[in-house]
DNA sequence: TTGAAATTCTCGTATTGTGGGAATATGAAA
DNA sequence: TTTCATATTCCCACAATACGAGAATTTCAA
């Protein structure tokens, strides 16, 4: 895209996400300046946000959210959104391999999956539902999900959970965790290798946000065996780009 | 404002809210085709929406509101939007008068009070306080919105409710309401006059929307007396202009 | 594999957004 | 009330920017 093809309504949406943002603490002006806006071209700009509902006056140089943008939000998840953004990728990528895809994000402690696409093998994952939620401990999705959280976030969630085996390879031991979690990290992705059925693996890929965060995890699901284990390398760089197109469905860049 | 100093914005604008009404419903092709929008364009101002996390693709030719929209209004209500843009106006009004102001809504079948603004003398609707709620028949912004209702939403209201005399003046008989409601809509206004304690009265105002629905009302509270009687003209008039002022802070031309 | 639809690209053009600066309006404080 | 600092609107010449037809390419389902 030429850079500067879309430059008033750049700014605009730029201007916008600092309202937003900002609720109305600070003013109009000390924000357009913050931008380097130059005062009447941040005025029309506004002037065109505010008739769109999108942005509204809270008071002298003071703007806020609008009623419009509350509007849409109205009756709808950020969960349900990003489900809808992962659905068509999940779907192709689980008919090109044949296996089932994950999606999924971390609440409260647990797991929650928000989309599976079923593979060609119906016996792939059989207990998952979307809408499950499931410890994040012993799953793929909830190792890398486990990674992305802060030392402070870990320690809260290693000292509250109750680890018990779902099969004589589930990890239930804290500092093993911790060891795996830092693989994870560094590898980018976590395996889960019988740990949760006894005939069953899957790999596991963050997806990330415009600033690099971790908003939710990836899975491919499939039955346990040496030919499936020599699998990973290529199905984990199908996983990746599978998430960065989500990613990209999401408007991160 | 010069009209077209904001075309791609203003396009842009009205793309977002089809496609966040729409729920991605439609295709993105039928959308612009309605719009008028030639394809290059079109895509090009999505890109940029999707850039900025308005919009999320959800498929091929489909899109959703986005991850960005939602965040915004996290943790928000409609209510506090329309209470901060209103509150500057009726402040102001009131210390003008020297009489409370207040602003409020219909919720199930009750008015909510989201702005109380004292005037001069504190006596003067002693016993409001933001956030309460209150019957709706026996005050001006109350009648100001039974007025907006449908037949088939008043007809509920009124064979639901159960009418109390708060004074010897409130009107407590449906079909004498019906009645008043009639002027009310007519005369854009209404008037308590001893309806909910015996010496008060308040005129109220409609707040309209950009399409002429009534979204909320607002009302100036006085002691009863001749002479305030007498102010009722002047004072209407200062009312209707401040309900056009908080509907200009809103964006509502 | 094929075909229809979606999406991206290219590029010459004039429309449209720009922004400095002046003029005016606004609201709080004195 | 008057004062004053800020916010907001207005003006307008200029060229940067958005435009959009059409072609090329990609995507996906059948």
């Amino acid at each position: 895209m030429r850079l500067d093809d879309t430059r008033s309504l750049g700014r605009a949406l730029t201007l916008l996400r600092l309202i937003a943002t900002d609720r109305g603490k600070t003013s109009f002006s000390t924000l357009t300046k913050e931008l380097g806006l130059p005062t009447s071209t941040a005025h029309r700009l506004a002037a065109e946000l505010l008739k769109h509902g999108l942005i509204s006056r809270i008071g002298r140089g003071k703007y806020d959210l609008g009623v419009a943008a509350m509007g849409f939000a109205r009756g709808r998840e950020y969960n349900d959104i990003l489900a809808e953004a992962a659905r068509p990728i999940l779907r192709q990528v689980s008919k090109e391999t044949g296996l089932t895809a994950h999606l999924g994000v971390f609440e409260e402690g647990m797991v929650t999956y928000l989309v599976k696409s079923n593979g060609a093998s119906p016996d792939q994952a059989h207990f998952t539902r979307e809408g499950m939620q499931l410890e994040a401990y012993c799953s793929g999705v909830g190792k890398v999900l486990l990674a992305s959280l802060s030392e402070l976030e870990l320690d809260d969630y290693l000292s509250a959970e109750d680890f018990v085996s779902a099969t004589p390879w589930t990890v239930t031991n804290s500092y093993a965790l911790r060891q795996e979690l830092t693989q994870v990290r560094q590898k980018g992705m976590a395996i889960d290798d019988r740990e949760i059925a006894e005939d069953m693996m899957c790999i596991a890929v963050p997806l990330h946000d415009g600033s690099g965060r971790t908003i939710a995890a990836l899975s491919l699901s499939m039955a346990w065996s040496d030919e499936a284990k020599a699998q990973i390398p290529v199905l984990s760089l199908k996983l990746t780009h599978a998430a960065s197109r989500v990613g990209r469905n999401l408007g991160y860049a």
